[in-house]
DNA sequence: AACGGCGACAACCGCCGTAGG
DNA sequence: CCCTACGGCGGTTGTCGCCGT
């Protein structure tokens, strides 16, 4: 049941865009800036909805864009991004410079889920793959520099998945929720990984904004939920 | 050479959040 | 407060090219 479409479709180009098109929303963004997407392309002279104007120019024609394959670092950066917020791509991608949402996403699905598989770990969950049988909580929590910032995961226990947007909850909340019970760390990592992966020392920019965990103050994990 | 399977990626679709009337 | 338009997002689909048979 969504919304109507965004325009009268019946006398719209669809499919591959031609060179004339990406030329004629160069030009004019290049002219006018981007914007307004609904009327542009009247004014650019396309036949094509706003929506197709915005997503190639987003996608393929802006200038910043890097294209081109991804690098060792960019694979990694992804996957312990993609641990930690789940599939929000743009998000993602806004740590990526010169990379889109949808290239991103599309390179999740065709290499990084393979690259994971062969290491045993489930692209989901980001545990090992013996590890995924065991459900997970239903929120968990640790603690990003001086913020206690609490997960969300979706999902029924078999197949739960990682469902941020990361809840910021005061410092107090988090210590009278340690004091008050002896939970065990978890999550997407459990507290031995914790202890042993120095990957895990992240430069984060999150919901708190820029933020820096350190070995000594990362993690102090508890598990709230379940 | 022809064909089918498959991977890669561009593009589309439907929905959501939000601003403005 | 409701409704609508719009931008944006994530999931899905369509298409193309490569490769093996």
């Amino acid at each position: 049941m969504g919304r109507s479409p965004c325009c009268e479709k019946s006398h719209m180009n669809k499919g591959a865009w031609i060179k004339e098109e990406d030329q004629l929303l160069v030009d004019y963004i290049r002219k006018h800036g981007e914007g307004c997407w609904r009327s542009l392309p009247r004014a650019a002279g396309l036949q094509r909805c706003g929506k197709s104007c915005r997503l190639r120019w987003m996608n393929y024609l802006r200038p910043d864009l890097k294209r081109g394959n991804f690098t060792e670092e960019e694979d990694e950066l992804i996957i312990k991004l993609h641990s930690l917020l789940g599939n929000k791509w743009s998000l993602i991608a806004g740590r990526l410079p010169g990379r889109t949402d949808n290239e991103i996403k599309n390179y999740w699905n065709t290499h990084i889920k393979r690259k994971l598989l062969s290491r045993g770990i489930d692209p989901n969950t980001h545990r090992t793959i013996n590890e995924s049988t065991i459900p997970l909580p239903k929120t968990a929590a640790f603690l990003l520099n001086d913020e206690h910032v609490k997960f969300g995961f979706a999902g029924p226990d078999e197949q739960r998945t990682i469902k941020p947007e990361p809840m910021v909850v005061d410092r107090e909340e988090y210590n009278n929720k340690n004091n008050n019970n002896n939970c065990t760390s978890s999550g997407t990592t459990s507290e031995k990984d914790i202890e042993t992966d120095d990957d895990y020392v992240l430069n984060l920019e999150l919901s708190v904004g820029l933020a820096t965990t350190t070995k000594s103050n990362r993690y102090e994990s508890n598990r709230i939920g379940k």
